[in-house]
DNA sequence: CGCGTTATTTTGATTAGTCAAAATAAATCT
DNA sequence: AGATTTATTTTGACTAATCAAAATAACGCG
């Protein structure tokens, strides 16, 4: 009866095309059936099932034995989905005033649920965000997103200021430990040390106290240039 | 894996208890399948099936061929539903903007993936409003309503003043009807003639214009009486 | 190259929720 | 009371999404 989004996916469905897309990394290589599996937390049979489904409608396309991706219209698709998201996120933090550490699974609830018309609502009621509060950028309406290429804590340059502008990785301890150590999106902060062989990383807020993280955690903090 | 509410319900499972409440009138009466599965949009068979399984579940008491209502655990649950659905519903109109004839629709979609957390924000950002936008009560987090029992347009004192305090229908028809007559939660009005046998009954804001309408319609619209 | 490891696909079963249509029980009306 | 109407229940079948475990294909290494 009520046909909120165009041709209607059931939310498994917007499950798999969103993880496709995140796990292609916004690129076009193909996706492992064992890693989209992982990530939606299914047997590996189950996702190469689906995937022929999915591939049936059209919103993918499966290279048998090699891995999968989205069509134009699963992109498009997915995008919606990830635009849906990341402006909960952004209530939820902005609004509810809720920790950016824990509402990344609360949105996970409500991206399937929330109709166009009130997520523009909730658009306008942000000022038309273009990241969330983790810095992820937000899609527009139309499926664009600003596509811009940053340096990681594991990458850049060193004793150059730098200020936080994404966090890519959503699991609640990495939140947790980065919230402790001052790691948030706009913090200002300097590489002071980077040992590639003990895989170590040591960074510094102005004057203060230094933070040592792993190699792969730094990897997961992308930065930009400041000044 | 995330356990938001105690005992996860599926969301038809949640439709069935929330519905089975809404058509008992908040009493005790039991709900006929036939009833029970319009509400729903399904064929009475399916009601039938879904009710056995819930009184496995002892969520409802079946009596087979005459009808079911809910235990006090399912009475519990389908608290909940209301609980969320017209908090949401309060949260569309006040924080929104969303015009209150067009709520339900929506409220009905998100109420099923909202979590406790979020909706105790919701609730607080709120006020901890005591009805929704159709002037229908909030049932509290521990599932206390405040019972009162009200006159309608159809029932009330002729010439009395009278607040309407609440429209118990949800079709966006009416509620767009009501809109339109200026018949609003909250307006203050004078029923001026009522005709039992033409099924008519005449309403009056101050002295101005009168409104006329069926006897079914005035009978959908709760008043208390005005100083 | 051939053999073992690893990833993917297939097969057969299961669960939740649904419908269509036949069977049955209750209610109603002479 | 008996016959007819109406509501409910049962039966069999279907779809979406899943898992377990067997079958198959690709990869890599000596």
């Amino acid at each position: 009866m009520t046909h909120y989004r165009s041709a209607m996916a059931s939310s498994t469905v917007e499950d798999y095309l969103k993880q496709i897309l995140l796990l292609s990394a916004a690129g076009d290589e193909l996706v492992s059936m064992g890693d989209l599996a992982t990530a939606l937390d299914v047997v590996p049979g189950t996702a190469t099932t689906m995937v022929k489904a999915l591939a049936a409608e059209g919103l993918v396309t499966h290279r048998p034995r090699y891995g999968v991706n989205l069509t134009a219209e699963g992109r498009r698709v997915a995008l919606g989905v990830i635009r849906r998201h990341r402006l909960i996120e952004t209530f939820l933090v902005n609004v509810l005033k809720m920790d950016w550490t824990e509402v990344h699974a609360e949105a996970e609830l409500l991206e399937h649920a929330i109709s166009d018309t009130v997520l523009d609502r909730l658009d306008a009621l942000l000022g038309h965000p273009a990241a969330d509060p983790h810095g992820d950028p937000i899609p527009t309406r139309h499926g664009k997103v600003d596509a811009q290429v940053y340096a990681t804590l594991a990458t850049c340059l060193l004793e150059k200021p730098l200020r936080i502008v994404r966090i890519v990785d959503q699991s609640p301890q990495f939140l947790e430990f980065a919230e402790q150590s001052g790691l948030r999106p706009g913090e200002l902060l300097r590489v002071t040390d980077r040992n590639l062989a003990a895989g170590l990383v040591t960074v510094r807020k102005g004057p203060a106290r230094a933070v040592t993280l792993g190699l792969a955690a730094a990897g997961h903090i992308l930065v930009a240039p400041e000044r």
